[in-house]
DNA sequence: GTTAGCACTCCAAATAAATGAGTGCTAACA
DNA sequence: TGTTAGCACTCATTTATTTGGAGTGCTAAC
């Protein structure tokens, strides 16, 4: 007669269960202590006692949702439990984040620093490490090409890619060219190459332009591979950290073994370029992600949650934004963040692009 | 009949006293533990009893070279010990640092890359954090400026300063201009501004310029902007850094409270700025300098001392290397190793200009 | 099915005891 | 007068011991 709140809504799980869960994964998120059944009974508005608290936890500890870290110790939820959790048992919720989007609306530096900006604000806002990569230019186009005499030994050549990144290449030339060369190189560069991506330029085009450049191919071909480059956008994407040593907040984390490698790869950054675009990849859920110990892909944030999100700005131009914080983080408040996040950017950067046509002072952009 | 030996090398201290002070600053270099009087009594070749030694401790005690951190506990040194002993009493010695110099010269990547690379190698091989700086370019002449049109609603003017460090500025415009203006303006800009540095654009030149050019006034006065921007080369110059967790191998920095501090100021690089900066103002011993404690200008450093060297790439363009460890760092090997780096660099930088020249592969560079 | 009660476990914190490195001082020695 | 041995004392560190309490599992009663 009891059955008819079984809800079923992890396979394996009925109602009471899934509220005891529930209340047990709340609980140690704030509190980072093991939680007995004493808490549990007291705590929820479930009325049972602890004795039948105790029952259903033994039953969830089977199921292997819930460990004791010994023997006579509260239970901790397990990895099953907070992929669980945050899959079905998370409400949405919006914070207080106004006085960040107040911190980034004055921000109308270059890309690099707004960037930095956003991982400091973050940072502090949260109280977890967070990471920050440039937009990655993909598949795009060629604006514009420039060809510049330096000096008598190396020419510059100027490329810029749509989203007006800037690349600039210093090509060492073994005779000086005259003016009449660098002109007439940069109308066949341009007429030829103005408006194609990647994939456009094949190798009969890469033949026909060298054909026509006649003794300077070497040269020509030089160029090329810095178009390459400039369009595929820099393998190794930019990326911009900050709070590191909030890491050092949570006990479970600031053993210093661990602490050391973690932090360590915040510094390298090159592992956390892996996480980047791994969350670049997938687009599910509004663009954010949630990685629970192994699920990362990198060794040392087994005992960490990383919540990324991704923020497109048009023109195929995509970042994404990550949270590093230990396996008991608060997901509410940090996906909350990150969607507010994401949005501000995202409306920012079309607002600013608006009023830069609109002719507002200066739209200055460093390149990549 | 005893007073032979006096060497009164630092005023106050006579030999034996030298002796047993660079004796106790030795070992503890190496233990991090107070020494105590037995420890020295057998250690050295003075064949002092440990009583004898306890007197001079006392000694050397009350004039503020060592101290001890509790009652009968053993002496560690004090920062004007520290200051002695860089001063006076370190010898050079080259080490094993040839492995350096293979991991650089593979490194023909962009500056910053290589930069990066310093840092890196520096603090595996040191194991202490590590710093770097990118060349700050003072007092540089203007060599080229090239105005291109982008596309209808903005323009990119490219400026290169002597070392080849590049700089694009995107600028927005209301109405298009025309192919020739284009042209008009770049001849206008380069006949004037080429050759010229910060000192050399004065307020009659730019009068000039902007009567000249008529109704585009208003985007020379943004190109000059940009240019001196970039003439005075980035006011905060970009810092690389490495090693930072290496913190966390001293015991005396690895609390947590402390460590947390210092490796946010390495992470937010901007304080350590400063450090670079002043250390570039000096020049005295080889371009090394030593910070013991509070000499540095950085709070969270107070317990450390920092190790800085300038090296300089010709044309004035200098950047400092800077090493952060324990007090009680090995001065020595720092030192040397600082010194090779240095050397390292600068010949490095010459062999590639001149090859450059001699029409070698590529010379690619990014801008500042 | 739920609950109270009880015995049992075991971590964590507190307390106590043992250790030992180091000092300062005094008195003897060369 | 400088050097040294010896001794009593201090105090951080280590180790052992005790205690408290949070938590569990089980059983019996409701």
């Amino acid at each position: 007669m009891a059955k008819q709140e079984k809800k079923e809504t992890a396979g394996e799980l009925d109602g009471r269960k899934l509220k005891i869960l529930h209340a047990i994964i709340r609980n140690y998120l704030e509190s980072g202590e093991p939680v007995g059944s004493r808490t549990i009974s007291k705590y929820t508005d479930l009325n049972l006692s602890s004795a039948t608290i105790r029952n259903e936890m033994s039953d969830l500890e089977e199921l292997g949702y819930i460990v004791q870290p010994h023997t006579s110790a509260g239970r901790i939820p397990t990895d099953k439990a907070y992929r669980l959790y945050v899959d079905t048992m998370m409400e949405e919720k919006d914070r207080e984040i106004s006085d960040l989007k107040g911190m980034l609306t004055q921000a109308e530096e270059k890309m690099d620093q707004m960037l930095k900006n956003v991982a400091r604000v973050l940072a502090v806002n949260t109280n977890y490490a967070t990471m920050v990569t440039a937009p990655a230019i993909r598949g795009n186009k060629l604006k514009f090409i420039q060809i510049s005499k330096v000096d008598d030994t190396q020419i510059l050549a100027t490329i810029v890619v749509e989203g007006n990144v800037i690349r600039n290449n210093m090509i060492a030339i073994e005779d000086p060219l005259s003016d009449e060369t660098i002109l007439k190189l940069n109308i066949l560069l341009n007429t030829h190459l103005t408006g194609m991506s990647l994939d456009d330029i094949n190798l009969g085009m890469i033949t026909l332009l060298k054909e026509q450049s006649g003794i300077h191919s070497k040269i020509v071909g030089e160029i090329l591979d810095a178009v390459a480059q400039a369009i595929r956008g820099d393998e190794d994407l930019e990326v911009y950290t900050s709070g590191t040593t909030n890491i050092l907040k949570y006990p479970e984390l600031a053993d210093n073994q661990k602490a050391g490698a973690l932090i360590s790869t915040f510094e390298e950054k090159q592992a956390l370029a892996r996480i980047a675009s791994e969350s670049l990849e997938g687009n599910e859920n509004n663009g954010i992600q949630v990685y629970i110990g192994d699920e990362a892909p990198i060794e040392s944030m087994k005992d960490c949650s990383v919540v990324t999100a991704t923020y497109e700005l048009g023109e195929g131009m995509r970042g994404s934004i990550a949270i590093v914080g230990p396996k008991r983080m608060d997901y509410d408040k940090v996906v909350g963040t990150l969607k507010t996040m994401k949005d501000e950017l995202e409306t920012m950067y079309k607002k600013k692009n608006k009023s830069g046509k609109s002719g507002s002072p200066k739209d200055k952009r460093g390149d990549n």
